[in-house]
DNA sequence: CAGTGGTCTAGACCACGCG
DNA sequence: GCGTGGTCTAGACCACTGT
Protein backbone atom coordinates (compact mmCIF):
# COMPACT_ATOMS: atom_id res chain seq x y z
CA UNK A 1 0.00 0.00 0.00
CA UNK A 2 3.18 2.33 0.37
CA UNK A 3 4.09 4.39 -2.30
CA UNK A 4 7.62 3.61 -2.95
CA UNK A 5 8.87 3.18 0.24
CA UNK A 6 7.53 2.71 4.10
CA UNK A 7 8.29 6.11 5.76
CA UNK A 8 6.64 7.82 2.21
CA UNK A 9 3.71 6.29 2.88
CA UNK A 10 3.63 6.64 6.15
CA UNK A 11 4.00 10.54 5.28
CA UNK A 12 1.18 10.77 2.71
CA UNK A 13 -0.85 9.85 5.22
CA UNK A 14 0.04 12.41 7.96
CA UNK A 15 -0.21 14.75 5.30
CA UNK A 16 -3.87 13.75 4.31
CA UNK A 17 -4.64 13.60 8.27
CA UNK A 18 -3.17 17.28 8.64
CA UNK A 19 -4.27 18.57 5.36
CA UNK A 20 -7.86 17.59 6.46
CA UNK A 21 -7.72 19.15 9.58
CA UNK A 22 -7.45 15.81 11.69
CA UNK A 23 -4.62 17.57 13.01
CA UNK A 24 -5.41 21.47 13.72
CA UNK A 25 -2.35 24.37 13.22
CA UNK A 26 -0.26 23.92 16.42
CA UNK A 27 -1.31 20.51 17.57
CA UNK A 28 1.03 18.60 18.71
CA UNK A 29 1.22 14.78 17.19
CA UNK A 30 1.05 11.83 18.79
CA UNK A 31 4.88 11.05 20.18
CA UNK A 32 7.42 9.68 17.73
CA UNK A 33 7.09 6.15 19.81
CA UNK A 34 3.24 6.18 19.47
CA UNK A 35 3.08 6.76 15.73
CA UNK A 36 5.55 3.96 15.23
CA UNK A 37 3.37 1.33 17.07
CA UNK A 38 0.57 2.82 15.33
CA UNK A 39 1.96 2.33 11.93
CA UNK A 40 4.19 -0.60 12.57
CA UNK A 41 7.18 1.01 12.06
CA UNK A 42 10.96 1.39 13.53
CA UNK A 43 11.15 4.90 15.46
CA UNK A 44 14.14 5.60 12.62
CA UNK A 45 11.19 4.95 9.92
CA UNK A 46 9.21 6.88 11.12
CA UNK A 47 11.62 9.82 11.65
CA UNK A 48 12.30 9.70 8.29
CA UNK A 49 8.75 10.30 7.44
CA UNK A 50 7.98 13.50 9.99
CA UNK A 51 11.41 14.28 8.24
CA UNK A 52 9.68 14.73 4.78
CA UNK A 53 6.63 16.55 6.32
CA UNK A 54 9.35 19.10 7.94
CA UNK A 55 10.81 20.02 4.58
CA UNK A 56 7.35 20.69 3.09
CA UNK A 57 6.81 23.04 5.85
CA UNK A 58 3.69 21.20 7.21
CA UNK A 59 5.28 20.09 10.23
CA UNK A 60 8.07 21.55 13.19
CA UNK A 61 9.94 19.25 15.52
CA UNK A 62 10.70 21.06 19.03
CA UNK A 63 12.95 19.29 20.41
CA UNK A 64 12.10 17.70 24.14
CA UNK A 65 8.41 18.89 23.06
CA UNK A 66 6.86 16.85 20.17
CA UNK A 67 6.01 17.62 16.84
CA UNK A 68 3.61 20.42 15.54
CA UNK A 69 1.45 21.44 12.86
CA UNK A 70 2.76 24.54 11.87
CA UNK A 71 0.90 27.54 11.32
CA UNK A 72 -0.32 28.38 7.63
CA UNK A 73 2.34 30.85 6.45
CA UNK A 74 1.57 34.16 5.41
CA UNK A 75 4.34 35.70 3.05
CA UNK A 76 6.03 38.63 3.65
CA UNK A 77 7.34 40.50 0.46
CA UNK A 78 10.57 41.63 0.14
CA UNK A 79 10.77 44.43 -2.35
CA UNK A 80 13.65 45.12 -4.69
CA UNK A 81 14.89 48.40 -6.20
CA UNK A 82 14.16 51.37 -4.09
CA UNK A 83 10.87 49.42 -2.31
CA UNK A 84 8.15 51.57 -3.06
CA UNK A 85 5.70 51.29 -0.07
CA UNK A 86 3.09 49.33 -1.00
CA UNK A 87 -0.50 49.02 1.29
CA UNK A 88 0.23 45.64 2.00
CA UNK A 89 3.93 46.35 3.69
CA UNK A 90 2.54 49.69 5.48
CA UNK A 91 -0.49 47.86 7.24
CA UNK A 92 1.94 45.73 8.63
CA UNK A 93 1.99 45.29 12.01
CA UNK A 94 3.30 44.37 15.62
CA UNK A 95 7.52 44.24 13.78
CA UNK A 96 10.19 45.24 15.79
CA UNK A 97 13.62 45.71 13.98
CA UNK A 98 16.62 45.41 16.24
CA UNK A 99 19.80 47.04 15.02
CA UNK A 100 23.20 46.54 16.34
CA UNK A 101 26.03 49.28 15.43
CA UNK A 102 29.51 48.38 14.79
CA UNK A 103 32.61 49.76 13.68
CA UNK A 104 34.33 47.94 11.51
CA UNK A 105 37.71 47.52 8.91
CA UNK A 106 37.03 46.42 5.49
CA UNK A 107 38.32 42.59 5.11
CA UNK A 108 38.06 39.91 2.57
CA UNK A 109 34.89 40.07 0.42
CA UNK A 110 33.74 43.87 1.93
CA UNK A 111 36.64 44.74 0.33
CA UNK A 112 35.47 43.81 -3.36
CA UNK A 113 31.68 44.21 -2.75
CA UNK A 114 32.39 47.77 -1.27
CA UNK A 115 35.17 48.26 -3.77
CA UNK A 116 37.41 49.99 -1.36
CA UNK A 117 40.89 49.67 -0.08
CA UNK A 118 41.75 47.20 2.66
CA UNK A 119 40.86 48.63 6.03
CA UNK A 120 39.08 51.20 5.28
CA UNK A 121 36.46 51.91 7.97
CA UNK A 122 33.15 50.66 7.78
CA UNK A 123 30.01 50.87 10.02
CA UNK A 124 28.29 47.54 10.20
CA UNK A 125 24.69 47.51 11.08
CA UNK A 126 23.35 44.13 11.74
CA UNK A 127 19.61 43.43 11.82
CA UNK A 128 17.16 40.87 13.02
CA UNK A 129 13.53 41.70 12.34
CA UNK A 130 10.55 40.07 13.87
CA UNK A 131 7.30 39.89 13.35
CA UNK A 132 5.00 38.24 16.99
CA UNK A 133 8.38 36.60 17.96
CA UNK A 134 9.13 34.61 14.71
CA UNK A 135 12.25 36.00 12.89
CA UNK A 136 11.88 36.90 9.63
CA UNK A 137 15.16 38.75 8.25
CA UNK A 138 18.86 39.09 9.25
CA UNK A 139 20.52 41.45 7.46
CA UNK A 140 24.39 42.88 7.97
CA UNK A 141 24.79 46.16 6.02
CA UNK A 142 28.20 47.57 5.87
CA UNK A 143 28.31 51.51 5.00
CA UNK A 144 31.33 53.49 4.58
CA UNK A 145 31.73 55.73 7.87
CA UNK A 146 32.15 58.82 6.26
CA UNK A 147 28.68 58.37 4.74
CA UNK A 148 26.68 56.54 7.80
CA UNK A 149 23.94 58.57 9.40
CA UNK A 150 24.25 59.29 12.67
CA UNK A 151 20.63 58.93 13.42
CA UNK A 152 20.86 55.36 14.13
CA UNK A 153 23.75 54.84 17.11
CA UNK A 154 23.95 52.30 19.49
CA UNK A 155 21.30 48.78 19.43
CA UNK A 156 18.00 50.66 19.35
CA UNK A 157 14.37 49.53 17.80
CA UNK A 158 12.65 50.37 14.89
CA UNK A 159 9.40 49.35 13.59
CA UNK A 160 7.26 50.12 10.48
CA UNK A 161 8.59 50.00 7.05
CA UNK A 162 12.10 49.91 8.02
CA UNK A 163 11.79 46.28 8.23
CA UNK A 164 12.43 45.64 4.37
CA UNK A 165 14.07 48.81 3.42
CA UNK A 166 17.52 49.25 5.13
CA UNK A 167 18.84 52.06 3.62
CA UNK A 168 20.56 54.17 6.31
CA UNK A 169 22.35 56.36 4.29
CA UNK A 170 22.61 60.02 3.35
CA UNK A 171 23.23 60.29 -0.12
CA UNK A 172 20.53 58.69 -2.17
CA UNK A 173 22.24 55.75 -4.23
CA UNK A 174 21.69 56.13 -8.28
CA UNK A 175 21.87 52.25 -8.86
CA UNK A 176 21.01 48.94 -6.53
CA UNK A 177 22.29 45.82 -7.93
CA UNK A 178 20.43 43.13 -5.89
CA UNK A 179 21.73 39.05 -6.53
CA UNK A 180 19.34 36.74 -5.26
CA UNK A 181 20.22 32.92 -4.46
CA UNK A 182 18.80 30.05 -2.66
CA UNK A 183 20.30 27.90 -0.39
CA UNK A 184 20.66 26.20 3.04
CA UNK A 185 21.24 27.89 6.00
CA UNK A 186 24.49 28.20 7.61
CA UNK A 187 23.74 26.60 11.34
CA UNK A 188 24.56 30.58 12.21
CA UNK A 189 21.94 31.36 10.21
CA UNK A 190 19.43 28.67 11.20
CA UNK A 191 19.54 29.39 14.78
CA UNK A 192 19.18 33.54 14.34
CA UNK A 193 16.07 32.85 12.18
CA UNK A 194 14.71 29.91 14.03
CA UNK A 195 14.20 27.81 11.23
CA UNK A 196 15.93 23.73 10.79
CA UNK A 197 18.58 23.45 8.92
CA UNK A 198 16.97 21.63 6.00
CA UNK A 199 14.97 24.70 4.80
CA UNK A 200 15.71 27.24 1.92
CA UNK A 201 16.61 30.47 2.52
CA UNK A 202 16.91 33.63 -0.06
CA UNK A 203 19.92 35.21 0.61
CA UNK A 204 20.17 38.97 -1.22
CA UNK A 205 23.00 40.63 -1.49
CA UNK A 206 22.52 44.41 -2.41
CA UNK A 207 25.20 46.81 -3.61
CA UNK A 208 24.00 50.61 -4.16
CA UNK A 209 26.09 52.75 -5.71
CA UNK A 210 26.18 56.63 -6.18
CA UNK A 211 25.85 58.76 -9.39
CA UNK A 212 29.78 58.87 -9.07
CA UNK A 213 29.69 54.76 -8.81
CA UNK A 214 30.86 54.69 -5.26
CA UNK A 215 29.56 52.22 -3.64
CA UNK A 216 27.75 53.38 -0.99
CA UNK A 217 26.01 50.76 1.02
CA UNK A 218 26.63 46.39 0.84
CA UNK A 219 23.77 44.68 2.48
CA UNK A 220 23.63 40.47 2.85
CA UNK A 221 19.79 39.78 3.37
CA UNK A 222 18.76 36.25 4.77
CA UNK A 223 15.22 35.48 4.84
CA UNK A 224 13.57 32.32 5.83
CA UNK A 225 12.60 30.72 2.43
CA UNK A 226 9.00 29.96 3.42
CA UNK A 227 8.06 33.16 5.01
CA UNK A 228 9.72 35.74 2.87
CA UNK A 229 9.06 36.72 -1.18
CA UNK A 230 11.32 38.93 -2.80
CA UNK A 231 9.67 41.04 -5.37
CA UNK A 232 11.33 42.84 -8.24
CA UNK A 233 9.17 45.56 -10.40
CA UNK A 234 10.97 46.97 -13.55
CA UNK A 235 9.24 49.07 -15.90
CA UNK A 236 10.55 50.31 -20.17
CA UNK A 237 10.80 53.94 -19.52
CA UNK A 238 11.30 54.78 -23.52
CA UNK A 239 14.67 53.17 -23.84
CA UNK A 240 16.63 53.35 -20.70
CA UNK A 241 19.28 50.66 -20.88
CA UNK A 242 20.41 49.32 -16.86
CA UNK A 243 24.29 49.32 -17.84
CA UNK A 244 25.50 45.77 -16.66
CA UNK A 245 29.00 46.09 -15.00
CA UNK B 1 36.91 14.64 19.82
CA UNK B 2 34.13 15.53 18.02
CA UNK B 3 32.45 18.86 17.54
CA UNK B 4 28.66 17.99 19.07
CA UNK B 5 27.71 14.90 17.65
CA UNK B 6 29.75 11.79 15.59
CA UNK B 7 28.17 12.27 11.96
CA UNK B 8 29.25 16.17 12.43
CA UNK B 9 33.01 15.56 13.12
CA UNK B 10 33.20 12.96 10.46
CA UNK B 11 31.83 15.32 8.14
CA UNK B 12 34.22 18.17 9.26
CA UNK B 13 37.02 15.82 8.89
CA UNK B 14 35.62 14.59 5.20
CA UNK B 15 34.99 18.36 4.26
CA UNK B 16 38.58 18.90 5.02
CA UNK B 17 39.75 16.28 3.34
CA UNK B 18 38.16 17.34 0.27
CA UNK B 19 38.67 20.85 0.12
CA UNK B 20 42.64 20.33 0.97
CA UNK B 21 42.44 18.21 -2.84
CA UNK B 22 43.14 14.79 -0.63
CA UNK B 23 40.08 14.08 -2.73
CA UNK B 24 39.84 15.82 -6.24
CA UNK B 25 36.52 17.01 -8.04
CA UNK B 26 35.12 14.27 -9.76
CA UNK B 27 36.41 11.18 -7.67
CA UNK B 28 34.88 8.49 -5.63
CA UNK B 29 35.14 8.66 -2.06
CA UNK B 30 35.57 4.97 -0.66
CA UNK B 31 32.55 3.15 -0.02
CA UNK B 32 30.31 4.03 2.48
CA UNK B 33 30.71 0.37 4.44
CA UNK B 34 35.01 1.18 4.55
CA UNK B 35 34.62 4.83 4.91
CA UNK B 36 32.14 3.15 8.90
CA UNK B 37 34.98 1.26 9.43
CA UNK B 38 37.54 3.59 8.62
CA UNK B 39 35.74 5.93 11.29
CA UNK B 40 34.75 3.30 13.76
CA UNK B 41 31.16 3.83 13.06
CA UNK B 42 28.24 2.84 12.24
CA UNK B 43 26.84 2.79 8.31
CA UNK B 44 23.92 5.03 9.23
CA UNK B 45 25.70 7.52 10.91
CA UNK B 46 28.08 7.98 8.69
CA UNK B 47 25.40 8.33 6.04
CA UNK B 48 24.27 11.14 8.18
CA UNK B 49 27.31 12.62 7.66
CA UNK B 50 27.56 12.59 3.90
CA UNK B 51 24.19 13.83 4.04
CA UNK B 52 25.78 17.16 5.80
CA UNK B 53 28.62 17.34 2.65
CA UNK B 54 25.84 16.57 0.28
CA UNK B 55 23.62 19.52 1.49
CA UNK B 56 26.43 21.62 1.17
CA UNK B 57 27.00 20.60 -2.66
CA UNK B 58 30.29 18.93 -1.92
CA UNK B 59 29.51 15.56 -2.62
CA UNK B 60 26.86 14.09 -4.75
CA UNK B 61 25.42 10.39 -4.36
CA UNK B 62 24.94 7.99 -6.69
CA UNK B 63 22.74 5.22 -6.09
CA UNK B 64 24.69 2.02 -7.14
CA UNK B 65 28.02 4.15 -7.51
CA UNK B 66 29.00 5.40 -4.64
CA UNK B 67 29.56 8.78 -3.58
CA UNK B 68 31.36 11.56 -5.96
CA UNK B 69 33.26 14.96 -4.29
CA UNK B 70 31.16 17.41 -7.01
CA UNK B 71 33.04 19.67 -9.37
CA UNK B 72 33.37 23.53 -8.43
CA UNK B 73 30.52 24.67 -9.83
CA UNK B 74 30.31 27.70 -11.59
CA UNK B 75 27.79 30.04 -11.23
CA UNK B 76 24.90 31.37 -13.96
CA UNK B 77 23.10 34.38 -13.92
CA UNK B 78 19.65 34.89 -14.16
CA UNK B 79 18.84 38.74 -15.10
CA UNK B 80 15.95 40.29 -14.08
CA UNK B 81 14.02 43.12 -15.44
CA UNK B 82 14.67 43.42 -19.30
CA UNK B 83 18.26 41.12 -19.01
CA UNK B 84 20.69 43.24 -20.98
CA UNK B 85 22.49 41.03 -22.28
CA UNK B 86 26.21 41.08 -20.61
CA UNK B 87 29.25 39.72 -21.63
CA UNK B 88 29.08 37.19 -19.37
CA UNK B 89 26.05 35.56 -20.69
CA UNK B 90 26.78 36.11 -24.16
CA UNK B 91 30.29 34.23 -24.20
CA UNK B 92 28.38 31.16 -22.46
CA UNK B 93 28.55 28.46 -24.84
CA UNK B 94 27.71 24.77 -25.06
CA UNK B 95 24.02 25.27 -24.17
CA UNK B 96 20.66 23.86 -25.02
CA UNK B 97 17.13 24.64 -24.52
CA UNK B 98 14.90 22.11 -25.52
CA UNK B 99 11.27 23.89 -25.74
CA UNK B 100 8.04 22.11 -26.10
CA UNK B 101 4.60 24.35 -26.97
CA UNK B 102 1.22 23.01 -26.62
CA UNK B 103 -1.92 24.68 -25.94
CA UNK B 104 -3.67 24.59 -23.06
CA UNK B 105 -6.84 26.30 -21.33
CA UNK B 106 -6.56 28.80 -18.25
CA UNK B 107 -7.39 27.21 -15.09
CA UNK B 108 -7.18 27.76 -11.36
CA UNK B 109 -4.07 29.95 -10.99
CA UNK B 110 -3.18 30.74 -14.49
CA UNK B 111 -6.25 32.65 -14.94
CA UNK B 112 -5.63 34.88 -11.63
CA UNK B 113 -1.49 35.15 -12.79
CA UNK B 114 -2.73 36.28 -16.57
CA UNK B 115 -5.77 38.13 -15.31
CA UNK B 116 -7.99 36.14 -18.03
CA UNK B 117 -11.19 34.61 -18.04
CA UNK B 118 -11.17 30.64 -17.26
CA UNK B 119 -10.53 28.36 -20.00
CA UNK B 120 -8.77 31.50 -22.68
CA UNK B 121 -6.61 29.62 -24.97
CA UNK B 122 -3.22 30.16 -23.86
CA UNK B 123 -0.09 28.92 -25.59
CA UNK B 124 2.54 27.07 -22.71
CA UNK B 125 5.70 26.67 -23.44
CA UNK B 126 7.75 24.24 -21.29
CA UNK B 127 11.35 24.65 -21.36
CA UNK B 128 14.37 22.75 -20.37
CA UNK B 129 18.14 24.24 -20.53
CA UNK B 130 21.11 22.31 -20.18
CA UNK B 131 24.67 23.13 -20.38
CA UNK B 132 27.00 20.06 -20.77
CA UNK B 133 24.04 17.77 -19.79
CA UNK B 134 23.89 19.56 -16.61
CA UNK B 135 20.21 20.76 -16.44
CA UNK B 136 19.96 24.70 -14.95
CA UNK B 137 16.85 25.67 -15.41
CA UNK B 138 13.01 24.46 -16.03
CA UNK B 139 10.75 27.05 -17.04
CA UNK B 140 6.77 27.42 -18.07
CA UNK B 141 5.77 30.00 -19.56
CA UNK B 142 1.64 31.00 -20.63
CA UNK B 143 1.09 33.67 -23.51
CA UNK B 144 -2.37 34.01 -24.21
CA UNK B 145 -2.55 32.32 -27.51
CA UNK B 146 -3.23 35.43 -29.83
CA UNK B 147 0.29 37.34 -28.84
CA UNK B 148 2.23 33.97 -29.23
CA UNK B 149 4.93 34.24 -31.81
CA UNK B 150 4.10 31.50 -34.79
CA UNK B 151 7.72 31.41 -35.22
CA UNK B 152 8.62 28.97 -32.39
CA UNK B 153 6.31 25.81 -33.35
CA UNK B 154 6.77 22.59 -32.06
CA UNK B 155 9.41 21.07 -30.54
CA UNK B 156 12.65 22.48 -31.15
CA UNK B 157 16.12 23.25 -29.99
CA UNK B 158 17.61 26.50 -29.31
CA UNK B 159 21.23 28.13 -28.11
CA UNK B 160 22.46 31.43 -27.24
CA UNK B 161 21.09 34.35 -25.24
CA UNK B 162 17.65 32.50 -24.86
CA UNK B 163 18.70 30.71 -21.68
CA UNK B 164 18.09 33.07 -19.33
CA UNK B 165 15.74 35.40 -21.43
CA UNK B 166 12.66 33.65 -22.56
CA UNK B 167 10.78 36.77 -23.86
CA UNK B 168 8.42 35.10 -27.05
CA UNK B 169 6.32 37.64 -27.06
CA UNK B 170 5.02 40.04 -29.98
CA UNK B 171 4.12 43.25 -28.26
CA UNK B 172 7.25 44.32 -26.05
CA UNK B 173 6.04 44.41 -22.24
CA UNK B 174 6.06 48.24 -20.46
CA UNK B 175 6.72 46.25 -16.63
CA UNK B 176 7.76 43.23 -15.77
CA UNK B 177 6.96 41.98 -12.10
CA UNK B 178 9.27 39.40 -10.77
CA UNK B 179 8.57 37.53 -7.49
CA UNK B 180 12.03 35.27 -6.57
CA UNK B 181 11.48 32.49 -3.59
CA UNK B 182 13.79 30.03 -2.20
CA UNK B 183 12.50 26.40 -1.45
CA UNK B 184 13.02 22.91 -1.69
CA UNK B 185 12.16 21.46 -5.32
CA UNK B 186 9.24 19.24 -6.13
CA UNK B 187 10.08 15.67 -7.01
CA UNK B 188 9.05 16.52 -10.53
CA UNK B 189 11.65 19.22 -10.38
CA UNK B 190 14.23 17.69 -8.38
CA UNK B 191 14.01 15.15 -11.58
CA UNK B 192 14.16 17.24 -13.85
CA UNK B 193 16.95 19.33 -13.20
CA UNK B 194 18.43 16.17 -11.95
CA UNK B 195 18.68 17.33 -8.30
CA UNK B 196 18.36 16.20 -5.14
CA UNK B 197 15.60 16.79 -3.08
CA UNK B 198 17.16 18.96 0.33
CA UNK B 199 19.01 21.21 -2.40
CA UNK B 200 17.13 24.40 -2.66
CA UNK B 201 15.48 25.87 -5.57
CA UNK B 202 15.27 29.45 -6.50
CA UNK B 203 11.79 29.97 -8.16
CA UNK B 204 11.36 33.11 -10.00
CA UNK B 205 7.20 33.84 -11.46
CA UNK B 206 7.47 36.33 -14.00
CA UNK B 207 4.26 38.54 -14.94
CA UNK B 208 5.11 40.70 -18.07
CA UNK B 209 2.04 43.58 -18.27
CA UNK B 210 2.03 45.84 -21.53
CA UNK B 211 0.75 49.46 -21.67
CA UNK B 212 -2.92 48.63 -21.36
CA UNK B 213 -1.93 46.33 -17.80
CA UNK B 214 -2.72 43.43 -20.18
CA UNK B 215 -0.77 40.02 -18.88
CA UNK B 216 1.17 39.13 -21.84
CA UNK B 217 2.84 36.37 -20.31
CA UNK B 218 3.08 34.33 -17.32
CA UNK B 219 6.19 32.48 -16.66
CA UNK B 220 7.06 29.95 -13.83
CA UNK B 221 11.31 29.68 -13.36
CA UNK B 222 12.92 26.69 -11.30
CA UNK B 223 16.61 26.93 -10.84
CA UNK B 224 19.06 24.75 -8.92
CA UNK B 225 20.19 27.09 -6.02
CA UNK B 226 23.74 26.27 -6.53
CA UNK B 227 23.94 26.87 -9.53
CA UNK B 228 21.76 29.68 -10.66
CA UNK B 229 21.69 33.22 -8.84
CA UNK B 230 18.77 36.01 -10.07
CA UNK B 231 20.44 39.54 -10.61
CA UNK B 232 18.00 42.71 -10.71
CA UNK B 233 19.56 45.91 -11.30
CA UNK B 234 17.50 49.22 -10.51
CA UNK B 235 18.57 53.08 -11.70
CA UNK B 236 16.72 55.80 -10.33
CA UNK B 237 15.49 57.65 -13.18
CA UNK B 238 14.90 61.30 -11.88
CA UNK B 239 11.51 60.34 -10.18
CA UNK B 240 10.28 57.26 -11.22
CA UNK B 241 7.89 55.75 -8.72
CA UNK B 242 6.99 52.13 -10.17
CA UNK B 243 3.64 51.52 -8.93
CA UNK B 244 3.03 48.20 -6.81
CA UNK B 245 -0.25 46.90 -7.57
C1' DC C 1 27.51 -11.55 -10.83
C1' DA C 2 29.83 -8.42 -7.17
C1' DG C 3 29.73 -3.92 -5.25
C1' DT C 4 27.37 0.06 -4.35
C1' DG C 5 23.95 2.96 -1.94
C1' DG C 6 18.71 2.82 0.04
C1' DT C 7 15.68 1.24 3.46
C1' DC C 8 14.52 -0.74 7.64
C1' DT C 9 14.78 -2.93 12.33
C1' DA C 10 14.88 -3.25 17.49
C1' DG C 11 16.98 -1.88 20.42
C1' DA C 12 20.43 1.52 23.53
C1' DC C 13 21.75 5.81 25.48
C1' DC C 14 21.93 11.01 25.50
C1' DA C 15 19.93 15.89 25.52
C1' DC C 16 16.16 18.81 26.08
C1' DG C 17 11.67 20.91 28.23
C1' DC C 18 8.62 20.96 31.73
C1' DG C 19 6.37 20.21 35.96
C1' DG D 1 11.65 12.66 37.13
C1' DC D 2 9.28 11.92 33.16
C1' DG D 3 8.31 12.19 28.39
C1' DT D 4 9.98 14.12 24.43
C1' DG D 5 13.03 14.11 20.34
C1' DG D 6 18.41 13.28 18.91
C1' DT D 7 22.02 10.14 18.09
C1' DC D 8 23.90 5.78 17.40
C1' DT D 9 24.52 0.66 16.75
C1' DA D 10 24.98 -3.86 14.30
C1' DG D 11 22.97 -5.97 11.77
C1' DA D 12 19.27 -7.46 7.62
C1' DC D 13 17.42 -7.12 3.11
C1' DC D 14 16.26 -4.48 -1.23
C1' DA D 15 17.45 -1.68 -5.49
C1' DC D 16 20.65 0.02 -8.67
C1' DT D 17 25.05 -0.08 -11.64
C1' DG D 18 28.56 -2.11 -13.71
C1' DT D 19 30.99 -6.33 -15.79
Amino acid sequence: MSATSRHRGIADDLRKRITTGCFGPGERLPSETDLASHYRVSTSTLRNALALLQREGLVEKIHGRGNFVRHPLRKIMYVGGWGTLDPWTAAETALRVTVRTAAVAARGHLTSMLSVPPDTPLTEFTCVSHERDAPHSLARIYVPSDLALPGLRQDSDLAGRTLTRFAVLAPTPSEIRETVSARLPTPDEASALQIHPGTAVLAVTRIATDNATRVVEAALLVFPGDRVDAVFTTHHVTDERPTQR
